[in-house]
DNA sequence: GTCTATAAAGGGATAGAC
DNA sequence: GTCTATCCCTTTATAGAC
């Protein structure tokens, strides 16, 4: 049993439910939620679109499918870097880096978009992609600078804001670029530059001032 | 002659045509591009949908008209504050409140939402864009870095990326939670008080160090 | 479950009268 | 320039055969 058969049995999907919505992932992150069309669906996955219809009532619910699978992926991805026994410069480091590369990604940058897009009429996806992305890397950053507060190896008083604040500046205007086609240097070098600046800039502001 | 038929005449619109594109500007930031209908823009601005077609040839023209004057809105409202001879600290502060206030306007919100959704297929749209809205701001803090800097009065080397990361710091997720439709203080309360963090923080790390 | 064929509705765009 | 009426196409969704 190979390993996408397991993860297609964990989400409960029969195998041609899992290839229709593997197309209709790649056709809606591609042109939108308004712009794709149940005929594009089904010509994609290789069905017709009665068949996609016997799997997934409506277009809505198809999209609603397609959010729920991609905030799966953003959770898993989420999950933090092992940083437990690691200095605080270098544990910020890794967390920016994971987290820069990932928002940035191809991927990433469509479902954010079209649940930016959607969220209006579509509230329940934007919590549900809040809670799987955002949420869960800024409680788990903000956990850890409260740990390190307590330690006292950095001066944070309300680490909540102090790892957006992190976060905020590590994004800097960079996903804003990518998602309007501007100009932006995402290669490893480029990531690895905003990295080294908001670490640094953290640092300079939170770190423990001297006895 | 009313600030509303001179703000007209310097757009170089017909007083019908600005009628249709007040309206339209409703119809689209409310429900997006796709979802948006020539019907509903004639219905609302009270007029047939063929003198909507004698004003703006296509959707696609009537959108890019939107947009543009949208931006020029942003553009307006980016002037810088004037801060010229205002210390540091206070000139981040009025640019920080300023720079809050603007992005979480149900307006600025709105047409955000729908320029990221649809730059894709508009690229010319997500330029204009992100040249009225966050070039200028940027630029504008940037230089104002860069003239601290000079001045000793802020340890800044790179003030482009400086610039992009105390924006970066005050918006957090707070721009995100609200185009997600999630809880977040908007008050002025709540503006102020992420305002104060950012420039404490901005300041702990660019200050410039005793000599 | 899956296909072909089609129903039913809506939307972009225009013709022609005034 | 503006309106009414309409064309024409696409789209969602389903009926019925296999």
């Amino acid at each position: 049993m190979s390993e996408a058969d397991r993860q297609r049995q964990r989400s409960g999907l029969s195998a041609k439910a899992d290839q229709i919505l593997r197309a209709a992932t790649q056709v809606f992150m591609d042109q939108g939620y308004g712009a794709a069309s149940m005929d594009t669906v089904a010509r994609r996955a290789g069905v017709s679109k009665a068949t996609v219809y016997a799997h997934f009532s409506s277009k809505e619910q198809l999209f609603a499918a397609i959010v729920r699978g991609e905030c799966r992926r953003h959770a898993r991805a989420m999950a933090a870097p092992d940083i437990a026994a690691s200095g605080v410069e270098d544990a910020l480091y890794r967390i920016g880096e994971n987290f820069l590369h990932f928002i940035l990604t191809p991927r990433s940058l469509a479902i954010f978009r079209v649940v930016i897009a959607e969220s209006p009429r579509f509230p329940e996806l934007g919590r549900i992609f809040y809670e799987s992305g955002p949420a869960i890397i800024s409680g788990e950053l903000s956990a850890h600078l409260a740990g390190m507060a307590r330690a006292g190896r950095l001066d944070v008083d309300d680490p909540a804001l102090a790892a957006e604040q992190f976060f905020g500046m590590l994004r800097g205007n960079l996903r804003l670029r990518c998602l309007l086609g501007e100009p932006a240097d995402v290669s490893d070098a480029g990531i690895e530059r905003a990295v080294r600046a908001a670490v640094a800039a953290f640092l300079r502001a939170y770190a423990p001032t001297a006895p």
